[in-house]
DNA sequence: TACGTTTCCGAAAACCTTTTATTTTGCTTC
DNA sequence: GAAGCAAAATAAAAGGTTTTCGGAAACGTA
């Protein structure tokens, strides 16, 4: 047994030695009730002589409040889910809020066992952090506590979510390079069956359209998300369309391995291809040669918002729909302006 | 506000549908002091009918223990402290304990008021995750609860922390680059004021010595833990020596840029030149080409042990002291016995 | 003095569980 | 059938806070 805890100052204590009763001490620490300004500053000086803090444990009883919102990752060994949850961390970290962090790890069983544990102990909400935009099941039915899902959408409308807008994302990727002058754009990216991939093509393809531009190569190249297949769609484009001016990639692992793969094979970057990426994921895109210019879907500022609106909706004020986020191009120096010399 | 909550079952419902006292119920669902089999069934079976989930906070109230851990981590932008972290909450999620989330991202001030907040909810016990595994300053120093690092060590000797083994594994990758016969063996790592990179030094030095071998180039090559160190680093121990056969990096980004370097200098991985990294950050090692033989840290093991033991240590069998836990090589092609054909 | 208004304060209930001390029950023994 | 005893059940206290509601004090007015 650790050695016996000095018994905690409790809202007795700062009552005896402000000479009130613990209601009066109450009602002064919270700034509720009548009581007057001589007699709440008596208070707070016996609060702070005493270094009191209120016992939350005892306080929730009473109030319901927990001032607690369970984190419930889907798969948090994955890359995107990480940042959401700081994100999140941070916006309620820096109020009154705790957070108890649950990884489900992609385990459907182990989710309902951390929801059920979460709502034991009175949770005032949940976030949801998902691991790839894809919609997931929804768990708000019949909860009597808010939700708010992130990075992955709900499968239910009625819910609130929150996810990084890769349709106007990639159309921004896109037009940023027409705007370079660029004319034979191809677009690589990862499998067809993420929406992440589907999105982006959708993106890439509208601003194409918009501009009166054809897509180089003709048709979106599917594949995966690794360098490897980013190396092998290098060739794959370079064939279809010798003169291909620039690739958007959907990600950036893919851009990482075509950018070395077409230096391999004598193309110049940016100056005979240019390419953007995806994800601003930076041991990748900042190591590259030359630095990759990437879309960054601002996931912390996700998980921050995110957690703001599940705070409204804790105190009343509830949002419901998919929310999508604007991302932002960063831009370095595989797809840049000339700089004047 | 959100529609009123249905009242929750208390223990009460279930004394009264059972037909017993309060106490006695309590008593049966505790499997506490005497109480008749036949009466527990009726409880339990009551209990099952209402599906009671009693109130920890009412529980904790009582019993002073929250079963409740904060989990602090100092800087989780980072790559380190996140499988640790994950490893933790692993640890604690499986049982009945819960874990809060605190990230101090660095800044000592807001690690204060994390730790001023956990401890008013009085938190059963404290894990602290570091970001690099040079020491941090304790935060044991009369605090009534325990506290376990991980990742970085406490400055306090008293305290109980788990690193990694960075001296035996370093040790072992050299001894693996020594059985697969090269003998002029250079080592590339971080600056030198990180402990890492110095532990790692020291270990490949060792067992060097250990086998009468010469380190290749004669000194450390000491920088950054880039990629692009890495490749100007393979200038440098080329140049230094230009028959050196094998190259021990101190992180996966400096191999990945000096395996690049060298293929692009006309050396074969592995054939002229075997490569080993560290870290085993599998979206560098695993696209490398070879891919990269490296030593993996079981970070997520890391944590996991350091959660067990603090959860002894709330049970009140503390430990102390620094304990290194031991990495794993992961070998891939960059360094592999020849594979018969 | 009697009375109505404010303004401020405090007693006590409520939140839900565990635990201690006490009472009741059921059984054995003489 | 009473006494004694162990086992089982319960009443009540404790844990620390918020909140309701009634009461006291202070003050002004008739």
């Amino acid at each position: 047994m650790p050695s016996e805890r000095p018994r905690a100052v409790t809202i007795n204590d700062v009552a005896a030695l402000a000479g009130v009763s613990i209601a009066t001490a109450s009602k002064a620490l919270n700034g509720r009730g009548q009581v007057r300004a001589e007699t709440r500053d008596r208070v707070f000086a016996a609060a702070r002589e005493l270094s009191f803090q209120p016992n939350p444990l005892a306080r929730s009883l009473v109030t319901g409040q927990t001032r607690t919102v369970g984190l419930l990752t889907s798969d948090s060994v994955g890359r995107f889910g990480i940042p959401v949850m700081l994100g999140a961390e941070d916006a309620f970290g820096s109020g009154e809020t705790a957070v108890l962090l649950c990884d489900a790890r992609g385990d459907a069983f182990r989710e309902q066992h951390y929801l059920r544990t979460l709502l034991a102990r009175r949770v005032d909400g949940l976030i949801v952090v998902g691991e790839s935009t894809d919609p997931r099941p929804s768990i708000s039915r019949d909860l009597s506590i808010p939700v708010v899902y992130a990075y992955a959408p709900s499968d239910d409308p009625e819910d609130v979510s929150f996810v990084p807008d890769d349709v106007a994302g990639s159309g921004d990727a896109v037009r940023h390079l027409i705007a370079l002058g660029r004319r034979r754009i191809a677009h690589v990216t990862g499998p067809t069956h993420y929406t992440a991939a589907r999105e982006r093509a959708e993106g890439a393809l509208g601003a194409l359209k918009a501009a009166g531009l054809p897509l180089s190569g003709d048709r979106v190249v599917y594949g995966a998300w690794s360098q490897r297949w980013g190396r092998h769609a290098a060739e794959i484009v370079l064939n279809a369309d010798p003169d291909v001016d620039a690739v958007f990639c959907g990600s950036d692992q893919i851009a990482a391995g075509l950018i070395e793969a077409a230096r391999e094979r004598g193309r110049r970057v940016p100056d005979d291809i240019a390419v953007v990426g995806y994800d601003n994921w930076e041991v990748l895109s900042e190591e590259t040669r030359p630095p990759l210019t990437t879309m960054d879907m601002n996931l912390e500022l996700l998980g921050r918002t995110a957690a703001q609106h599940l705070f409204a909706a804790i105190e009343g004020r509830a949002t419901s729909g998919v929310h999508r986020m604007p991302c932002r191009l960063v831009i370095r120096d595989s797809a840049a302006p000339p700089t004047p010399r």
